[in-house]
This record gives C-alpha cells, sequence and structure tokens, in this order.
DNA sequence: CGTATTTGACCAGCGC
DNA sequence: GCGCTGGTCAAATACG
C-alpha cells in the first residue's frame, strides 16, 4: 500500500502487513502479528476495525428490541458525508464489522471457515462486483463481503459481519490429533 | 443426485 | 412519492 489509506472520521485504523500472493493469510493472523511487532515497512495493507458503535447522535449502540441503530464500515464508493445520520433520525441496526485491505491475486483468503456465496452485486463507482458469502455453519450467521478496489486491483476488500458461534474446522482439524495426543498421555 | 454457484427479482433505506 | 442503491432471496444452472 501506498502510504496510508483515507482516514474516515472516528474509524480507527490498524496496519497489516502485505499478503504474498501465493500464500495467502487470515487477516486476523496478520492483524495479529502487525499488533504485536510493529513494522514499518513502506509497503504496507490495512485494515479498519469498525466497533459497534453507534452514530445516533453520538450514543452508544444499546442492542435491544425496537432501537435501530447502526454502524457500518465505510467502503470504496461511499459518499462519508451522505453517510451521516441527522439528528432524530436511526437506522437499522448492523452487527459489527471489521473490514480488511489485503494485497493477494487470491479473492478469496482462506480464513479456515468455509463460506458459501449468496450473492453478487456490482456497485456503483466500483469496477469490481462486491460478493456475499455466509458460513455455512449451520447455527452460524456471520457473513462477509469481498471486493477488489477500483483504484488498485491488487487490494482486496474482506468484511467480516458478525462472530462465528462454533470452532474453526481447519484449526480443529488441524488440533485434534494433537489434542488425542494430550489426552492419551494425561492418563499418565 | 446432492451441493454449490449464478443471477435476475425483490425489498428496504435513503436522498431529493 | 419516486428513483437509486445495496443487500438478500430463490429458481435455474453447473459441477463433482
Amino acid at each position: 500500500m501506498e502510504g496510508q489509506p483515507p482516514t474516515p472520521n472516528n474509524v480507527p485504523y490498524f496496519f497489516t502487513p502485505s499478503v504474498p500472493s501465493s500464500a495467502p493469510l487470515h487477516p486476523l493472523s496478520m492483524l495479529n502479528q502487525t499488533m504485536q511487532n510493529p513494522q514499518s515497512s513502506s509497503d504496507i495493507d490495512w485494515a479498519t476495525v469498525l466497533y459497534s458503535t453507534s452514530i445516533n447522535n453520538g450514543k452508544k449502540n444499546p442492542i435491544s428490541p425496537g432501537v435501530s441503530l447502526t454502524s457500518r464500515t465505510m467502503r470504496e464508493g461511499d459518499d462519508l458525508n451522505k453517510n451521516k445520520v441527522k439528528p432524530g433520525k436511526t437506522k437499522r441496526y448492523v452487527p459489527p464489522r471489521i473490514a480488511f485491505h489485503t494485497r493477494s491475486t487470491e479473492d478469496i483468503l482462506d480464513d479456515g471457515y468455509k463460506w458459501r456465496k449468496y450473492g453478487q452485486k456490482s456497485v456503483k463507482n466500483c469496477a469490481h462486483p462486491r460478493r456475499y458469502y455466509r458460513c455455512t455453519h449451520h447455527t452460524c450467521n456471520v457473513k462477509k463481503q469481498i471486493q477488489r478496489l477500483s483504484k488498485d486491483t491488487r487490494i482486496v476488500v474482506t468484511t467480516y459481519e458478525g462472530i462465528h458461534n462454533h470452532p474453526c474446522e481447519k484449526l480443529m482439524e488441524t488440533l485434534s490429533p494433537l489434542l488425542k495426543q494430550l489426552q492419551f498421555l494425561s492418563r499418565f
């Protein structure tokens, strides 16, 4: 990434290392790495982390029935001024989202979860369509959106919405032999 | 044949 | 109220 991303007001940014095109990393792993080892590379991609804070008159987001509030990650093509909420006006509640910008030739980063595509939409001011995925786990309602920047098609924007309520399949696959071994050894 | 993907239709929110 | 836009649905299609 050449320099820093545009910074919407009140949205905290974290910076992540570039993703080698041959081996896409899970964005969350990249974020952890960066937090532990702040690096000074000029060739960095970035991630935005959006918390569930409301833009409804600056109040915190009380998630309760009948209360409609919003939090939403700013994306390419968004007009920052247009997304301001007028005083007294509310928007529907949107779960917290985390958006990652990663440099990769792969559109879909392997994050260990299984995803099913449920939609695709061409977005205004964006050359590339936005794709919509849902976690395939039957009790999990996590969604993600994937989109390439039209300004720099090497950059993939992945937006996660919600939190998985089940373990990562791939992680469990890797760990289960170890766990079995530990259980076996713990008997002695 | 079962599962995943594609894609047009539909709906809700928002600005004018 | 109307048109635009983004998000989701669901039937059709592709694929293993």
